[in-house]
DNA sequence: GATTCCCTAAACAGAA
DNA sequence: ATTCTGTTTAGGGAAT
């Protein structure tokens, strides 16, 4: 996916040297790439492109008309059944000189006029309109260029077959005209002619094929070829005749044949698509028929369609502050390097090498976006180019530091995000064995699991633990014994596994020494999910202070964010005390029998974890509750 | 350079 | 006998 993206763009750049017919490549990629990427481009001005689109379409057709009136081309083949076709089309092309370019512009542009007022401005037009219908005649000329129109691209089409294999072309045979074309254009084919010319067709379709629009391609020919290319994928082959870019056939052809399968954006299930329509059609024809007598550009085609123009304008702002948002919330989450700034040197945590590694394995250029994607995963998320692919993410070998482990970052609140990442994702997560273990015991409902339980969490969870599992396997093993906080207990079914989180936060706080913190909290439980203080510095202080949350001398307001990450990190030791409490009485008896309570207000702790729990176990979140209970054993002689 | 942390590998034993 | 589970040791890489 985002290998294909990047070639696409690669492709797109080195077609631009073969002049118009490659347009139609620039925008369909252009769109593709632009919508799931950055889309910087696409809240500047959709209207705007939309009105240049529409101006060069209604330019193009004005020179066409000029063009012929001036030439006198004639039609090489007059075709009746073309001719009833192009009644309507060409009286939408002859609007042009009824509602001037200008005008257009001017009714797209008044964002704020109402449709009543777009009514009665469309109605002075149609005044105007109505006495220039005289001008039918010209219908003749413009159908001709319309034939021409179909000529090249039914060439194209030829030539598209032709490399397909699909027919066979002596190197010396000349080029196809149209009079030896196999039979005419499809009504569909025509269709999209008449779509393109008008360019108002179908405002959303338009908004996603322009995306990456040239505007700056201003003469006939060009426009001509850009518009009918973008409409009719065939064109987009006349580019690989000239030798370009073999990577887009496959997507080109898949499009053709969607489109000329009588296939249309307005129809589907019998019925007009067309916003506030719904006319049934018995056919594709029937349909054709009824889009060219009932939607012609008219006032009220071209009101439909405004409106329906700001109704894909909204969607895409709101998509593009969607994916502000998910950006700055990656950006919080995992490019560390640029937040720890800030963050208290007494901590002594930032180090350059750590975080560049982590970069590499987790920064939101990693994301596929959407792994679902892939969905990258799912992402589904639809992420922006990325040069990172899984592939480069894990095999870069085992990762001695975890960030969110040495940052003392929570861990769900760095999966959260990236659920569906790691989940389809074959990125080795940024987290030691111990957290993850850890993290997939305080899951669980009775905080406690198997061993084989574990290993189910650890699969489900990553899809980079689906593979190797003779070495990660041996590795939790080796962690549940190895380490202290890892307590084993008999159960009913067996032997269970829980998290004594006392010599978890233990051995965690001992990583962090020569540090007296002087700023510890009160914990604000009001704060949110989405604190500002950055993660790093949260959990920093979080587990600084985690021997200090007993004394309140000690303890200062700051910010929320620390709260959030300390919340979760007590969560765990606390829901684990909770929980833990009843059901394995036999596990890590001090955590029990003096379990100091600092009692904080309560605290929404579960912020870092909702979101997690909202994509992974659906039994975690009735757990939120109880985990709000705050039982952190700071007790000095434990932390040390 | 020493220490610490983490990972990986492996040997081994006991239980299922 | 095989597999799973659990413990332990060893070594290497990276960070501190």
């Amino acid at each position: 996916m985002m290998q294909e993206s990047a070639t696409e763009t690669i492709s797109n750049s080195s077609m631009n040297q073969n002049g118009m017919s490659t347009l139609s490549s620039q925008l369909d990629a252009g769109s593709r790439d632009g919508r799931s990427s950055g889309d910087t481009s696409g809240e500047v001005s959709t209207v705007e492109l939309l009105h240049l689109q529409q101006q060069q379409a209604l330019q193009a057709a004005r020179q066409l008309l000029l063009q012929q009136q001036t030439s006198g081309l004639k039609s090489p083949k007059g075709n009746d059944k073309q001719r009833t076709l192009q009644v309507p089309v060409s009286v939408a092309m002859m609007t042009p000189q009824v509602i001037t370019p200008q005008q257009m512009q001017q009714i797209l542009q008044q964002q704020v006029l109402s449709p009543q007022q777009l009514q009665a401005l469309l109605q002075q037009q149609q005044a105007v309109m109505l006495q220039q219908q005289q001008l039918a005649a010209q219908q003749i000329v413009f159908q001709q260029q319309l034939l021409q129109m179909q000529q090249i691209q039914q060439q194209q089409h030829l030539m598209n077959l032709q490399r397909q294999g699909l027919i066979t072309i002596q190197p010396g045979q000349p080029s196809l005209s149209v009079q030896s074309l196999p039979q005419g254009l499809s009504p569909a084919e025509i269709q999209q002619l008449w779509k393109e010319v008008t360019g108002v067709h179908n405002v959303e379709d338009s908004v996603l094929k322009h995306g990456g629009l040239d505007l700056s391609t201003n003469n006939t020919t060009s426009t001509t070829s850009t518009t009918t290319s973008k409409a009719s994928p065939p064109i987009s082959h006349h580019s690989l005749v000239n030798g370009q870019a073999s990577i887009l056939t496959t997507r080109r052809d898949s499009s053709s044949h969607e489109e000329t399968g009588a296939t249309h954006p307005l129809y589907g299930h019998g019925v007009c698509k067309w916003p506030g329509c719904e006319s049934i059609c018995e056919d594709f024809g029937q349909f054709l028929k009824h889009l060219n007598n009932e939607h012609a550009l008219d006032d009220r085609s071209t009101a439909q369609c405004r409106v329906q123009m700001q109704v894909v304008q909204q969607l895409e702002i709101q998509l593009s502050k969607e994916r502000e948002r998910l950006q700055a919330m990656m950006t919080h989450l995992h490019m560390r390097p640029s937040d720890p700034k800030p963050c208290p040197k007494p901590l002594n945590l930032v180090s350059s090498v750590t975080m560049s590694k982590n970069i590499s394995e987790t920064s939101p250029q990693s994301l596929p976006q959407t792994p679902t994607t892939p969905t990258t995963p799912v992402t589904p998320v639809t992420q922006g180019p990325s040069v990172i692919t899984p592939a480069s993410l894990h095999s870069v070998g085992p990762i001695r530091r975890r960030h969110s482990d040495k940052y003392n970052i929570p861990i769900s609140s760095e999966i959260a995000p990236n659920y569906e990442f790691y989940k389809n994702a074959d990125v080795r997560p940024p987290f030691t064995y111990a957290t993850l273990i850890r993290q997939a015991i305080i899951e669980s409902s009775d905080r406690q699991l198997t061993l084989n339980e574990i290993y189910n969490w650890f699969t489900r969870t990553f899809a980079y633990f689906r593979r190797n599992a003779a070495t990660w396997k041996n590795a939790v093993r080796h962690n549940l014994s190895l380490h202290k906080c890892f307590v084993r207990v008999e159960n009913v079914k067996g032997a269970v596994w829980t998290v004594d989180e006392i010599e978890y936060q233990k051995r965690r706080s001992q990583k962090i020494t020569g540090y007296v913190p002087t700023l510890v909290k009160n914990i604000p439980t009001s704060l949110g999910y989405g604190a500002a203080l950055n993660a790093s510095l949260q959990a920093a202080l979080a587990e600084s202070s985690l021997p200090l949350l007993s004394n309140p001398s000690l303890i200062n307001t700051t910010s929320s964010g620390l709260l959030q990450a300390t919340h979760e990190d007590l969560n765990g030791s606390l829901d684990h005390l909770d929980s833990n409490g009843n059901t394995s009485p036999g596990c890590s008896p001090q955590q029990h029998i003096h379990p100091i309570h600092v009692k904080e207000e309560p605290m929404n702790a579960e912020e870092d974890e909702c979101p997690m729990s909202l994509v992974t176990t659906a039994n975690h979140s009735p757990e939120i509750e109880e985990d709000r209970d705050i039982e952190e054993e700071p007790s000095s002689e434990d932390v040390e």
